[in-house]
Formats: structure tokens, sequence, C-alpha cells
DNA sequence: TGTAATGTCTCTAGTGACTAGAGGTTCAAG
DNA sequence: CTTGAACCTCTAGTCACTAGAGACATTACA
């Protein structure tokens, strides 16, 4: 049995996210000592590993309350984890696009100002006024 | 002059968002009616549309409100202007990366599983549960 | 056993960039 | 002059935490 920071420090949870996520059910509550501290077991160091992993790969909470209830019953089907990682699988991607336009946009609005001038005659200023100056949507 | 409203539909920002960026001091107080009712001009629309713009850019509030300074002195140095523009870039570029690792992970992930099986043995949770099966830091 | 340092507790409030809703007022059209 | 849409302010909620206050518990060492 160790420690609320015990356990932050196995699994570089910060300690007031891990009461955060007991709050939100995330994880069970935890028993206590005598003097009210929490204490945790293999058990409990086992779902925040979970949950730090699939927050990392950028899954909600929500989507990770899914992912938790259907791993406390390994009876049902995993349709709904394929489902769930498919779809932040989609999610990533449409980021990925989005700001991989951005990224072409800036591009192109830096390069064109070297900095040297003045913000009168600046074309990064210039191009944030004027959209119709974008080469494309974003 | 034109409303709120107005302004909104030719801007494509909402009206309580129009609100929030006075609030945060993004935009000048607007000129109001004898109801108390704002009312707006070209030079409010072209600012709003400079806001939206680089919103959409991914910009700030705060590096808005920086450019925003420097669009108001015409005869500054443009250099501030470009540091802000390559600064995004470059947290535009790190958020790509970043995506691009977990997208292959993600990738990894859903693959092995094909949603068939009972939960137990799904490799979707598996994953999530043991960091060490990741082929890769993300 | 005493004490001091560190850790932990709960609670409230703050972050960024909005969004939603309540309850009331003003405007423009007919 | 009425009606209904648009507007006003204010408060609270979103997400996933983070920060801080003030009080209590545990642990290491003298």
């Amino acid at each position: 049995m160790f420690s609320i920071g015990e356990l932050s420090k196995r699994t570089k949870v910060k300690v007031p996210t891990i009461r955060y996520y007991e709050e939100m059910g995330l994880l069970a509550e935890a028993e206590r000592t005598s003097g009210n501290q929490r204490r945790y077991d293999k058990a409990g160091l086992q779902r925040l590993s979970f949950i730090r992993h699939a927050r990392d790969l950028g899954f909600s909470i929500e989507a990770i309350t899914s992912l938790i209830e259907l791993q406390d019953h390994p009876d049902r089907s995993c349709e709904a984890a394929t489902d769930i990682a498919l779809s932040q699988l989609s999610d990533v991607r449409a980021k990925i696009k989005r700001l991989t336009l951005l990224e072409k946009e800036l591009i192109r609005i830096s390069r064109a100002c070297d900095g040297q001038g003045v913000s009168e005659d600046c074309y990064v200023l210039a191009s944030l006024a004027d959209h119709e100056l974008c080469i494309q949507e974003h």
C-alpha cells in the first residue's frame, strides 16, 4: 500500500490530478488510513497507468470512462473499444490536416516579411487583416 | 452604422463572442445608441475580421492583443509581428509532429483488433494498459 | 518521546476561449 | 401602437486540469 505521492511519482500523474480523476469517477475511491489519507495498491497503479496512457494518446475523459467500463466487463464485445480508438484516430487525422494547412499559410506569411520594416508595411499584419491574401482556405 | 447582429453575420463571429472580445480589450468599446445598444462602423468590421482571421490561424488572444498594438502604431518596427508569427508557426509544427506520432500509434493499436472478440482479449485495451506495447514514445 | 519537515486533506477559485441561459429592454416593421 | 425579433447584463458552465489557503497526518531524526 502506498500514498498518493508515491503513486504520483510512479505514474507521473500529479497529485491533484489523481484526486480529480477520483472525483470524475475514473478511479475508484481509494482506501483510507485512519487519518483519512488515501492508500493505493497495485490495481490502483495499473488503472492510473491505463488512464495516463490513454490521455497521452489524446482520448477524452469521457472516452476513457467508456474504455474502463469495458475493461471491467471482460466478457463484453470489444467492438466499442475499437470504435472509440478509430474515432480518436479520425479526430487526430482531422487535426493534422487542418494544422498542415495552417502551417503552409504561416510559412507564406512569415516569409513575406523580414521584420526589418515598419508595422504599417508589414506583410504579416496585412495578411491577417485581409483573408483574400491567403492562397487557400484554412 | 450597424448592429452587433449585423456585424456577426458579416464576420461570422457569434454575437456573444464579439461581446467577449470587447470585454477582453481586443475590440474597442463600441458606440451605443440612446437605448444602450452597440453600433459599429467599417473600422470595427475590419478589426473584427483581423481578429477572426488570426484566431482561425490559431493565434491566441494574447498574441492578437500584441498584433493589434502594432497595428495601432504604424511607425513601430514590425519585428515583433514576425516574431509572433514565427512562434505560432513553431507551435503548429510541434503539434503536427506530436499528432503524427499519435496517429501512427493509433493506427497500430486499431489494426491489431478487429472488434469481433471479447474485451478481455482486446488489443486496444491491452495497448492502453501497457505502454511497453508501444513502438515509440508519443 | 518530542519536534520539525514534509506530505496530505478539503475547499474554493482560476485557466482559455468561449457558450448557454435567465430575465429584462429596445428596436423596426406593419 | 403593437408585436416579435434582436439586444442588454449577469451568472454559470464547458474541459482537464492547476494553484493556493488553511488545517491535519505521517515520518525522520535528535
